[in-house]
DNA sequence: ATAAATGTTAAGAA
DNA sequence: GTTCTTAACATTTA
C-alpha cells in the first residue's frame, strides 16, 4: 500500500541487508511481476552478487549489486518488501526470494500490480535514468508547478496523482495535500490563483517531507489533527470542523474531502 | 454476493 | 498532437 513514504520504508528494510551476497533465488516466473523483464536473467545472475546500493525516487525503487546488477522494484498496490531468517520458505504471494548471507529478501505482492524490472549493465538502467525532479527538492519549485498546472481543465486530484509531474503521490497524500492546502480535489487546475498556488507548493513540500520523517524508518504515525486519520473510516470527520466527510470518486479513485474548507 | 482496496496504463473520446 | 476519462489488470477483505 505504498506512496514514496511508504516505499521509503520498505526500502530501509532491504537496505539493512547491505554488504550481503546473494546465494540462491527464488521466483515464480509465471507471475505478471515479471512482465517487462527476464526472470530467467535475473535467476541466473544474481547469485553471487552483493548488494552495494538502494535508491528510492517516488514510488520507485532501484537496488545496485556487484556485477553490475540493478534490480528495480516497484510495490504497485499491494506489495510489500520483508527481511526474514536464511532458511525461509517463500508462502503465497511471494514472488521474489532472494536468499543472502544476511537473511531472505522477500518480495511479496497479492494483487500483482507491482514490478520487478532486472538488467546487467555498466551504466544506471534507462528505466532509472531522466526522472522527474523529486517533490522534495528545490528542482520542484513554483515555476514546475505552474507548468503542470497550466491550461490543464482536469480535476486538481487527477493531476496530482500524474508520477510524470508528481513522483510518489498517491491518494491517501493527494487527499492529504488537498485538504491541507484548502483546494477541492475537483477544482480545475487552471483556476488556481497565485496565492494558492503558493499554498499547494508549500503544503506538497511539507506533507512529503514530515510522512518520509514519521514512515520512513519504522512506519509510525502521520501527526494528529492530519485527515490521514480519518479518511478511511465511512465515519470519518473533518479534524477541523468535526463534519462528516464527503465521499466521492475523483479521477476513478474514492476521495475524501470537506466541503466546508475546501474550495 | 457485491464492492472496494495507499496503482498504472492502454484505448478511445474530445 | 494533446488532453481527458474509463476500463482492465488479480486477489483479498468488508
Amino acid at each position: 500500500m505504498p506512496e514514496l513514504a511508504e516505499v521509503e520504508y520498505y526500502r530501509n528494510l532491504w537496505k539493512k541487508a547491505t554488504g550481503a551476497v546473494v546465494k540462491r533465488v527464488e521466483l515464480n516466473a509465471e507471475k505478471r511481476v515479471f512482465r517487462k523483464t527476464s526472470p530467467g536473467d535475473l535467476a541466473k545472475k544474481l547469485p553471487g552478487s552483493r548488494l552495494i546500493q538502494s535508491y528510492t525516487h517516488g514510488k520507485q525503487m532501484l537496488f545496485g549489486f556487484s556485477n553490475h546488477c540493478w534490480l528495480g522494484v516497484h510495490l504497485g498496490m499491494s506489495g510489500s518488501l520483508k527481511v526474514e531468517p536464511k532458511e525461509y520458505k517463500p508462502q503465497k504471494h511471494d514472488h521474489l526470494v532472494l536468499i543472502t548471507s544476511k537473511g531472505a529478501l522477500v518480495f511479496n505482492d497479492p494483487r500483482m500490480f507491482g514490478l520487478i524490472l532486472f538488467e546487467q549493465s555498466q551504466e544506471l538502467p534507462l528505466w532509472w535514468s531522466r526522472l522527474p525532479p523529486d517533490l522534495m527538492s528545490d528542482d520542484f519549485n513554483l515555476e514546475r508547478l505552474e507548468k503542470a498546472l497550466k491550461g490543464k481543465t482536469a480535476p486538481l486530484k487527477a493531476l496530482l496523482l500524474t508520477q510524470k509531474s508528481f513522483p510518489g503521490l498517491g491518494n491517501w497524500m493527494v487527499d492529504e495535500i488537498l485538504w491541507q492546502a484548502h483546494l477541492k480535489p475537483a477544482r480545475q487546475c487552471n483556476s488556481l490563483k497565485s496565492k494558492e498556488k503558493q499554498i499547494l507548493l508549500e503544503r506538497i513540500k511539507t506533507i512529503c517531507r514530515v510522512s518520509v520523517e514519521r514512515i520512513g524508518q519504522t512506519y509510525g504515525d502521520v501527526p494528529e489533527g492530519w485527515l490521514f486519520h480519518q479518511r478511511w473510516s465511512p465515519k470519518g470527520k473533518c479534524p477541523l470542523h468535526k463534519t462528516p466527510l464527503k465521499r466521492t470518486v475523483v479521477a476513478g479513485r474514492t476521495t475524501a474531502w470537506c466541503s466546508e474548507c475546501q474550495r
